[in-house]
DNA sequence: GTCTATAGGCAGATAGAC
DNA sequence: GTCTATCTGCCTATAGAC
């Protein structure tokens, strides 16, 4: 997903945004707990106090980073919406996105911050509820409008059917890296997507 | 799952054990990096040097968690074999384990420590690929046996449903604990084995 | 906005007495 | 086996100069 691509790395970059974009990578690669603020300084050539600048405290880092992540995410979902017409191919084209993070050696930011929740501040963890509620609510809506155009199958819960989608795709991901087998999510993608689908030959 | 329950705290344990299992339930609440040996230590009313006698390094201590935690849930699924004869049934018990942990609002440790993995030592590292290996080893069989009876429908790839089943139980736990929704599980369960069932009646 | 310098605390780990 | 004491290093965070 083009939407959902970083922004390519200009050299003079703001520092807030070039210290967003190190710390993006350390999380989705080894969690909000498992770096810190004098990593991602050494990384882009600034000393710890400057990041403190800039963000206070690495809650207020944490928050920043689920912010941007969630905009670029939902920006794709919308992008989606506007170039595909059909559930199926807005469905591949979801499961596309998590294949591109995991194609980057990374994991879904929310899905990092799921695992690492029980130790996150408050702030964190509320922003990374709001990610999964909004993401289950955008599948829902695909879902219905699909089953209305008799594009997908009956489900006896879309809700339920959306809640799945998400599990499979985050734990793919989560499984998916260690074993070095990224095909593992495309894989489970596919067996997903032909159990929704209503074999219905498009007009 | 009675085989997969952990030993109930004897007073008096070994201190090898009880350190082990303070241990564990910090690695699947916190994660691996997110507690010390002197949260452990505090707990159990120990100093850390003796922490560091029985375990002398963090990762020996993990290394040791995963291979209990292995037993305790390769010995479960033995059991389920002894207890239950069709595949149905054995993948019912089987999704009811990760329902007993995630009740206990805890992640699978290994799933946790997959979303660690970048910044676990190598023997660790191992350990949890072994576990994953294993698991989805136990469920191909399964489902090859439950083929053979008529028992589950037909599969383009029995190893790729194998991968299916595990991500999904483990990313609808990755969630589930988040957003306090046990049922979320349960329900992902049943979705995965209704697309698996043949449909047949038994004898 | 970025720096130097530093505070204050906690991490994993070890030596040696009991 | 467990303790006290301690080392060294890293952590988040702040004060104040430039």
């Amino acid at each position: 997903m083009d939407a959902m691509a970083r922004p390519t790395k200009q050299l003079q970059a703001d520092t807030a945004a070039r210290i967003l974009d190190v710390a993006e990578e350390m999380v989705q690669v080894r969690g909000f707990n498992s770096f810190s603020y004098a990593d991602i300084a050494a990384e882009i050539g600034v000393t710890t106090a400057s990041l403190h600048y800039h963000f206070p405290s690495k809650a207020d880092l944490g928050r920043a980073l689920i912010e941007r992540y969630s905009e670029r995410f939902f920006g794709a979902l919308s992008e989606i919406e506007v170039e595909s017409d059909d559930a199926l191919t807005r469905l591949r084209a979801y499961a596309q996105i998590y294949g591109s993070v995991l194609q980057e050696q990374r994991l879904c930011l929310c899905g990092m911050l799921a695992a690492e929740f029980t130790t996150l501040p408050g702030p964190m963890r509320d922003a990374v509820l709001s990610f999964f509620s909004r993401n289950e609510s955008w599948l829902k809506d695909v879902l219905e409008e699909g089953q209305a155009r008799g594009e997908i199958r009956h489900l006896d819960s879309t809700s339920e059917t959306a809640q799945m989608i998400v599990s499979v795709l985050e734990g793919a991901m989560l499984i998916a890296r260690p074993t070095g087998d990224v095909s593992r999510l495309t894989t489970a993608a596919n067996q997903l997507l032909a159990g929704l689908d209503s074999g219905a030959v498009p007009a």
